[in-house]
RNA sequence: GUCCCCAUCGUCUAGCGGCCUAGGACACCGCCCUUUCAAGGCGGCAGCGCGGGUUCGAAUCCCGUUGGGGACACCA
């Protein structure tokens, strides 16, 4: 059988009698501040299931616990889809034919359906006070079945009745069916439950407040979604939507269809447990001020499960848009691994031509106080000739921060560090380069490196290690920087040896401070 | 406690009965290159949880077991 074969074959599986085009899918966030990875991973495989089957990829904001939103968290949710570029084709913002898409602004649309089921006695009102389920849950022998027991499933008329005339708070449940409930998973393949292990679950608060486990699976019919990837952890839970989704069919709201799922494995945390909003690593914010590119997050996140190809590891978007089968995706549970998140970045960064990697590290900068938030024509340039040097140096954008900060610090603000390796021994080798560098003609890096090759191997007979050290050292003030001739180039003649000059007066050769254009207040800035 | 899911190097994975003395990537360790740090090249370390079957043949199929994860809310 051939790769296209098996392709043909879980087109078939998954689609059905669906024409491609006819996919949709949805992302369905809670406004709960910092998106979660696990999140993203989830967006990221239904919106790369859209675009490869040329379907419509949903935006639905669950909001109905309205304790927990935030107001700001709204307008971040929707920044950073847009950075990780997972655009929406309805939703917030863009509309759509299935409107509102926020689940707060529904709140007619759920009314109405309860009072549907309610009348068709698919639903019904649950008068139990919660002690009253725990007792009775707790007397129940040892083995049994969780979940709520039933107790008001045929509650008769008059008794209704006069629960009402009191003003019996109530909740609304569904009455699920006493039948076996099995699907497909697209991931896992067959799963089947118990109709014991499949309570009659809340839908309606007592507040009146509708509940995810109604709205959720209502919306996703109401706006025709055909195909629910999500979380492992929500597998648990489909039997009931299932069993709602038989419900709303029966009442004639709706596409009418159980859409298809598939539960992606679950994102695991270091050591063992599923990574928690409180883990250090698992918020998206955190990516994005590391400077991670959003295609080399996105990328490591699709490797979490899936695989492009047996050999090959990094991939576009475009890439994996062109390849993607949810029947190939792992169900296996994944452990995020930062060293190698920040590997396959660090290879996005690579591939990046030098002008935009240019661009991305220009906020970086100018959040640092480098260099001006709208960058000057020098600042732009200069950042521009010296993104080459590090290009291959940086695994995250932030990184760039620290290696090319001698670039756009003042002379006088170039403190050495204590381990550069400065030291008296240095004295003669300083000398040596500040007067071949003053000496040089042409200021370029490859005359540069000719001049100190020829000053400090040649002449002093140094070992190149040793003798380029120091002339580092005193240039950026650290052991490790760029590569240094052309760093040297970078930074001019004029700074190159007022810096060589002020570390040769901080080793109490002061004599060549004024030779150069000098430092204004000779005050050695250390830290 | 009950239910569900999962099981190949430390981690992510390839493998869908013979091509496997199990391949790749990250990490780690050497060496080469080299002005530092990287990048790159070469090499190394390291794995099919266990027990039964099925089969001429099992990492691959079945059963059991163990281990891990998830779910059991008037959260989503």
């Amino acid at each position: 059988m051939t790769i296209g074969d098996t392709r043909a074959r879980n087109d078939l599986a998954v689609l059905g009698d669906l024409a491609p085009h006819e996919v949709r899918v949805r992302f369905p966030p809670s406004p709960t501040g910092n998106l979660h990875v696990g999140n993203v991973r989830s967006a990221l495989f239904n919106w790369v299931f859209a675009r490869h089957y040329g379907g419509t990829f949903v935006l639905r904001v669950e909001d109905t616990d309205a304790g927990r939103n935030l107001e700001e968290s709204y307008q971040g949710l929707y920044d950073s889809l847009t950075w990780l570029g997972l655009t929406w084709d309805e939703g917030p913002q863009v509309g759509g034919p299935y409107g509102p898409y926020i689940q707060t602004e529904r709140g007619d649309i759920y009314r109405d359906v309860v009072t549907k089921l309610l009348a068709a006695k698919l639903a019904y009102r649950c008068y139990c006070t919660r002690e009253e389920i725990e007792a009775r849950e707790a007397a129940r022998p040892a083995g049994a079945a969780s979940g709520y027991d039933g107790f008001c499933r045929n509650l008769s008329e008059p008794r209704i009745a006069e629960f009402e005339a009191m003003s019996m708070p109530s909740v609304v449940r569904m009455r699920v069916p006493d039948a076996d409930i099995a699907f497909d998973d697209l991931v896992r393949g067959p799963v089947r439950f118990a109709a014991a292990h499949v309570p009659d679950y809340v839908i309606v608060r007592g507040n009146g407040e509708p509940l995810y486990t109604l709205v959720n699976p209502v919306d996703d019919s109401l706006m025709k979604i055909t195909h629910v990837l999500r979380g492992e952890d929500l597998l648990p839970s489909t039997p009931r939507q299932i069993v709602l989704y038989d419900a709303l069919k029966q009442i004639g709201i709706g596409s009418g269809r159980t859409p298809a799922f598939g539960h992606l494995p679950t994102v695991l945390g270091e050591g063992n447990r599923r990574l928690s909003k409180r883990d250090k690593g698992s918020g998206l914010a955190e990516y994005q001020q590391k400077g991670y590119l959003p295609e080399g997050l996105l990328n490591y996140l699709a490797l979490l499960g899936w695989g492009i190809a047996e050999d090959r590891d990094v991939f576009s978007i475009g890439e994996m848009v062109g390849a993607f089968d949810i029947r190939r995706v792992n169900a296996s549970p994944a452990r995020f691994d930062a060293k190698k998140c920040e590997a396959i970045n660090a290879a996005h960064i690579r591939m990046l031509a030098p002008a935009e990697l240019t661009e991305h590290l220009v906020p970086f900068l100018a959040a640092a106080g480098l260099i001006s938030q709208t960058p000057l024509p020098a600042e732009r340039e200069r950042l521009a000739a010296a993104t080459p040097l590090i290009q291959e140096r940086i695994n995250t954008l932030s990184e760039a921060v620290g290696l090319l900060a001698f670039l756009f610090l003042p002379d006088d603000k170039i403190a050495i560090a204590h381990d550069a390796g400065l030291s008296t021994d240095s004295i003669p080798i300083l000398k040596a380069a500040y007067e071949a560098l003053e000496a040089v003609q042409q200021f370029d890096h490859a005359s540069v490196e000719a001049a100190l090759r020829t000053a400090l191997i040649d002449t002093l007979g140094l070992r190149p290690r040793l003798a380029f050290g120091p002339v580092r050292a005193a240039i950026t003030g650290s052991r490790i920087s760029p590569p240094l001739f052309e760093s040297i180039e970078l930074l001019g003649r004029e700074s190159t040896l007022a810096r060589i000059a002020a570390a040769l007066a901080e080793l109490g050769q002061p004599e060549f401070a004024g030779s150069g254009r000098g430092r204004a207040d000779a005050g050695p800035s250390r830290s």
